[in-house]
DNA sequence: TTGTATGCGTTATCAG
DNA sequence: CTGATAACGCATACAA
């Protein structure tokens, strides 16, 4: 574990932290925030019945006038209780940290992360992100940080996160989208987005099938469930004729594989997409090669995302709502925070297909 | 009277706060996080010893063997210091707090974000984002739960969070990209953006342009600016020919609109697209009509997203790289920090055409 | 060089 | 009902 104090220059804090300095106390504009005492002091009352008011705790019975006198000088004053103190004092803080991986968040993933988000907010939380490479390995020094009331995970860490997690009493509530055996966890289930895939091009005559993949290693552990699945569902449904093949980024590969598939036979070729990004691929492909979309080829893609309504033709794609899952989420998050009052049954996503032209 | 009692004794501390909750203090597993008070009582020293070996100060000497004892001691009780105890003696936390307006933070804002969290994450702080439109408003309550030590906004903020933000004592850093006037704040020039579109455009031969967007409330603010820069440049380069269609992300619409264009006169088309989503549904809509691309319609459009290598032809795109403005911002976060040693020129990002051939 | 005492702002407890 | 006070964990002048 790092035990540098990092580059924080012990001087350079020192502005403000009134230990030596003979502070100046006036009610007149002050650069230091107010503190209870200050309004305790504007009020002529105790600290203690400050902190009653503000909390408004139901155990202790407050004079009206009081109460007011303390909530008016507290307005006058702009108050704002010391989130280090609270936390301090409480044992933690209240902050969700969300630690992201390096997944692109737009889109429905987007979508859930912000409903989990509004939900944990109602129980007086707030929902952080983490987001980017960057924090991989560095957990350790984060948790230093920020207070935390509890750490989000999306996916499983590394051993040293992993160890940094557990050094510290933080809880850490799993989300994992994909990695979950089972249980307490989120499941996207891949196999039924490829199914979903299958099912529709065979619905619609194809017979010889093609799994596209533009290599992303961001996406390693997505795309790898869902080839496999391509491979068993095929092998399933009795079609030989199963391909999977993996690209860059780059429209020449494209046509080339479609090139080599197509001078194997002539026959129709159902695609199955890794996401809209590489169904819109295909379909430049296709073009390109004079091959008719979806006479001669389908292809569906996932994600459901705006692009699919702009192809020509427009592209069929497989979509996930996250959004029951969010409410899971939230509540376990509730749960571990010891705030949660409900527990929804675990349910997985459910997962439909948009039909468009492409097949 | 009582003030006298209590004298903080390192030794009686624990033993002595045991008159109300009986707290069985054991050094086997207990669930609390252990204090520098453990490691000092572990180690043999005193706290102050800890706290000096710990932070490395290099004003104060500590026999090696000390320092040596300490470090173990710390290590065999995996201490880890509170930050919330931290904050509150300094005065301000270790959190940068990124504030995200509702966009797209995916493609080169998302690496100027990342970016940006590299550079000030060495200085040693670490910066989260809150993101989405569910802070809107709610400024206050969130500077409540967590203590940081600076807030970037990437846009104006509303009327209660400015507020809420000037009350508060926390420092705001501005690195609004489009609203800025001028100096201690990023822009993109929206202009420089859509003149590389015309320039190209020009150059390849089109006479006749038209400025073609995806309605989205959520980049109104850019897209505003970028219409504007369209009709500047275009009245400047003397096309008389100039328009600016308005879409919703349905094929039907682009094929709409480019049948009305060509129903005016056959001649060539170049498109300014708002972005290469855009972009997409225009060459859609032409390959739809049966319009060749480039011969008879030219396209551009922004960001250079990794489709644009997808389509057919594969789409010429403006890319706006953000790096240099990430040192920017950083330098002005470590500034207001009092952490910052170097002070970098401001700059705007640089633009660049990446040339493709839909024109 | 190391130990002692204090305060940061909040809340819980207990005595008035 | 209110007031005084003890912690929470850390950092640091100052004394020894």
């Amino acid at each position: 574990m790092s035990r540098s104090r990092m580059s924080t220059n012990p001087l350079s804090h020192r502005a403000r932290t009134g230990a030596h300095p003979p502070r100046p106390k006036e009610v007149s504009v002050s650069k230091t925030a107010p503190t209870s005492a200050d309004v305790a002091r504007e009020a002529g009352v105790s600290r203690a019945t400050v902190s009653y008011v503000l909390n408004n705790r139901s155990d202790v019975r407050i004079t009206p006038a009081t109460r007011e006198q303390v909530l008016l000088a507290a307005r006058q004053l702009g108050y704002q209780p010391s989130p280090a103190a609270r936390a301090l004092r409480a044992g933690r803080g209240d902050v969700v940290l969300f630690l992201l991986p390096d997944w692109d968040t737009t889109g429905e993933l987007g979508h859930f992360l912000e409903e989990v988000g509004t939900l944990i907010s109602k129980e007086g939380f707030v929902c952080l992100r983490y987001e980017g490479p960057q924090w991989h390995g560095h957990l350790g020094s984060l948790l230093g940080k920020v207070t935390a009331a509890a750490v989000v995970t999306f996916s499983p860490l590394s051993d040293a996160d992993r160890d940094a997690m557990a050094m510290s009493t933080i809880p850490e509530v799993r989300a994992w989208l994909l990695d979950g055996p089972e249980g307490h966890t989120v499941r996207i289930d891949q196999a039924t987005v490829v199914q979903l895939q299958l099912d529709r091009l065979i619905a619609r005559g194809y017979r010889r099938m093609i799994y596209a993949v533009i290599r992303d290693p961001r996406n390693q552990r997505f795309i790898d469930a869902r080839v496999r699945a391509f491979r068993n569902l095929t092998v399933a449904a009795g079609i030989g004729d199963a391909d999977v093949v993996v690209l860059d980024g780059e429209l020449d590969g494209f046509v080339d594989a479609l090139t080599a598939a197509r001078a194997v036979n002539e026959s129709r070729i159902g695609v199955c997409a890794w996401n809209d990004m590489t169904a819109v691929g295909i379909l430049s492909a296709a073009q390109t090669l004079g091959i008719s979309v979806p006479e001669d080829l389908g292809v569906i893609g996932v994600d459901d995302t705006p692009i699919a309504s702009l192809t020509a033709p427009p592209l069929s794609s497989v979509r996930f709502d996250l959004t029951q899952d969010a409410a899971v989420i939230a509540a376990n998050v509730a749960e571990t925070l010891g705030v949660g009052s409900k527990q929804p049954a675990i349910t997985s996503a459910p997962v439909t297909l948009i039909a468009r032209a492409s097949d």
